[in-house]
DNA sequence: CCTGGCACTCACACGGGCCGAGTGCCAGAC
DNA sequence: GTCTGGCACTCGGCCCGTGTGAGTGCCAGG
């Protein structure tokens, strides 16, 4: 029911409100685009999106700034992705590929995703229940002291420490690590409860009970919510929304920091595809005036995590999601050389 | 030549101006301190203080502020340390507790001192050349392609992929790992160089290059600077110094970000006993607005890694310092018992 | 050396007036 | 029916003058 013109007047009052961060009247728009209509009509065509709920005007004479519903259809049917020039692309890969470590590519990727976007970004490590086991490592620190080590496909290392009840022996330290890596090397770690289920079955009566422990520190540090990990940064972009922005910034800040909450967000975006939520779509209170702009990324055609940035509703959308798309594909080619 | 009475006015002058954030008069300063004089003498103190750059207005007829050199006076001269409360200490250790890993700990150390001080705070992570080795493991994750594992006595891990030009074989790898562990295992980081030194020596031709790669690789990791890692959090808190502060925020969330200025910054800590630095004293630009408290925590006597916070010279110092104090020993402890 | 008094200085809050961007509505043109 | 130009209206932001109060420096006297 909206007219080809009103479309184009929502895309050009978005365009306009991001690029200059003030409402925009009608006499702006029919100068800044070549709509071939007269401010009059347009005005019409204003106060028909504000019926539909597309834009607002922030008080009476004032012009109109897109609502989240606006942004939402502009995301949906007015914007593309727009690809990144040939020049970033180069320095995206230059940027990743000098990593040394699973650390580093993350760390790496938060830093160019937040400079390429000029808004926070967030990155998930890949999930260990979406990798697969290339090593399981136990060490004895102290005869009944030993050390978890696992070693994901994608290169994270997680350790943990064991307090056995009685001393393990080297022999059966040796004999339960060739064991636990025969069962599980190769295979997905959502896989390895089952897996591992009746090894302690196997083992002499002595060593059941450090056999039992270590398999319960193993399956401890698989369940989901807590094995996620991420990393942020770029925060200073926040800064850039100038104004009224103690108010605005105080509780993003303080959701950044609640890793949970953003391990839930990124958890709502799908799979695959991109996934946009703006403004009020997200569940979080201090994320109300925000939009998240995610993906997944990974070695194959599956996703192992997700990256993506946090910005001000009032964003660059196609820009933001060509970086971000961008910088998942290199993320998912870096991992999968390592 | 500060009499007793003027170092008690520049005292209350402090406490006063950190709890209310707003220059204080001469007739305030007497309602709420006992000074036993009246206004008058407490202006001519104030304007003794002010030449000798303790103090200083913001603007003709306002109230006076503390300079940096001011409380850098108080904090020597005036300010003690002000132990938690026995409830505090029992808290910290409870939420320290439960830490599972390195990181773990590290994380949960950085929110513990973000929430007690309500300021920004910084964890370095344990410096691997002050650790001992704990152990080092090689995985052969394809033939020409191994895996470099270092574990530390402060439960610190670090990987390495490494791109061997020969196949190496199963059997090498093992000899590899065993004479390397049993060389270094328990020795400084320190001196790991030259306790390899010789040893692709050992080796039959075929495997030497492998292994000077392999230690090359190892002694990469080990460079100072770069092995360096921190964690911060409680940013949120920089929304706490009210009124003009986008202009302050900005520069402090950049700094905090290039972590390496943020490990320069500790670096210049002393290594025993707490560092405090009060705005210019930072060399750092962005910082100078800032105080920066910061000790170093470690298993034993000696320091293995720095803590701290990063808030504004209005700060309030006694309790500042007590709580970096406090949480520094803490994890000391936790990280002897790991 | 301390004190009370006094004149002075400013930042800040308040209120009025002006300006301009922007709006809604309407009558007329295409 | 749709577009257009015109017109009256609204209201936030800016400028400015005024008043107020906190705070100061200085000075003469105890």
């Amino acid at each position: 029911m909206l007219s080809e013109r009103r479309l184009e007047v929502l895309r050009a009052i978005v365009q306009d409100y991001v690029g200059t961060e003030e409402p925009v009247g009608s006499k702006a728009l029919t100068e800044r685009h070549k709509l071939g209509v007269s401010p009059a009509t347009i005005r019409n065509d204003m106060a028909a999106l504000e019926d539909e709920g597309f834009i607002a005007q922030p008080h009476t004479s004032a012009g109109r700034i897109p609502t989240d519903k606006g942004y939402r259809l502009f995301v949906d049917r007015l914007a593309g992705v727009k690809p990144l020039s040939s020049p970033e692309r180069r320095a995206i890969q230059n940027f990743l590929d000098g990593a040394v470590d699973l650390d580093d590519v993350v760390g790496r990727t938060v830093r160019l995703l937040a400079q390429l976007t000029r808004q926070v970004a967030v990155v998930q490590y890949p999930s260990l229940t979406r990798s697969t086991v290339r090593h399981v490592e136990l060490l004895a620190l102290a005869p009944a002291r030993l050390m978890l080590v696992l070693i994901t496909d994608t290169g994270r290392v997680e350790q943990r420490l064991i307090d056995c009840q009685a001393p393990f022996g080297e022999t059966s330290l040796a004999d339960l690590r060739a064991r636990l890596n025969s069962r599980v090397v190769g295979r997905r770690f959502t896989d390895v409860p089952q897996l591992v289920q009746d090894l302690p079955e196997s083992f002499e009566q002595d060593d059941r009970g450090t056999v039992s422990t270590v398999l319960s520190v193993l399956l401890e540090t698989l369940v989901e919510e807590t094995e996620e990990r991420l990393m942020i940064g770029g925060t200073a972009n926040l800064t850039r929304f100038g104004h009224d922005f103690p108010l605005t910034i105080r509780p993003v800040l303080e959701a950044l920091e609640e890793h949970v909450v953003l391990l839930k967000l990124l958890g709502e975006a799908k799979d695959s595809g991109m996934t946009v939520r703006i403004g009020h779509e997200n569940a979080h209170e201090g994320l109300t005036s925000t939009s998240v702009v995610a993906v997944g990324y990974g070695s194959g055609d599956e996703a192992v995590a997700k990256l993506g940035v946090v910005g001000p509703t009032r964003m660059d959308y196609p820009g933001t999601m060509g970086a971000v798309r961008a910088v998942a594909r290199y993320v998912g080619q870096i991992l999968a050389e390592s």
